[in-house]
DNA sequence: ATCTCCATATTGGATATCCAATATTGGTTA
DNA sequence: TAACCAATATTGGATATCCAATATGGAGAT
């Protein structure tokens, strides 16, 4: 099993990753983490997640809206949905038949 | 443009690519460079492409099978296949709703 | 108020990813 | 043969990615 990893160890797209689940609803870093983890099967270090986000934030992809206590809730920016649109085609296109069922 | 791929850069998933690009048939380095630019855009470097062949060769994922003078024709080995199915599954996990059209 | 819990945040470092520049090698052509 | 070209290969370095460990800060409980 790590066996495989090892040689294959599907790094990367974490940004790509977040800007796709943010995409529809705002959601808190820790609720981000818990979606990445279904994904991927683990959640990820607080210091990958936060550094990502805090980075997406300076960038204007993302924004803080919401604040309940010590929970933050990101949101798509106008600049994130083109960044998130233009990935995503980009994505297609070089993963285009990989789902292919 | 670079205004997009700035703030998310789609690193990553080389050594995947590759291991799904020589799935059906065994293909040259060059070979391989030319469909990884069709998908990405662009070509990728000579110093990013052979290091990655040459480490997947030293895991015993591709095997070189073929040399027709100058060129080399890597396919998948037993392990690449096994390594490469892991991979999929685990890719399809993680992006499932993104290439849902 | 103090304690505890948990989300958030930071730091430092290991590894991966990729490119620019350059070198090598084998086939082809003059 | 020598000159040339294209595929392959290597080196060095910039940046990205991610984790382990640790710190901060707010909310609720005792």
């Amino acid at each position: 099993m790590e066996k495989h990893t090892s040689v294959c160890d599907m790094r990367g797209y974490l940004t790509f990753l977040i800007l796709w689940i943010v995409r529809k609803k705002s959601l808190s870093g820790a609720e981000i983490s818990e979606e990445i983890a279904k994904r991927k099967g683990c959640k990820p270090n607080p210091g990958t997640i936060y550094p990502a986000l805090k980075d997406l934030v300076k960038k204007k992809a993302l924004s803080i809206n919401s604040k309940k206590g010590k929970e933050k809730c990101y949101s798509l920016t106008p600049l994130g949905k083109e960044v998130l649109d233009f990935a995503t085609k980009s994505f297609c296109k070089i993963f285009y038949d990989v789902m292919a069922r």
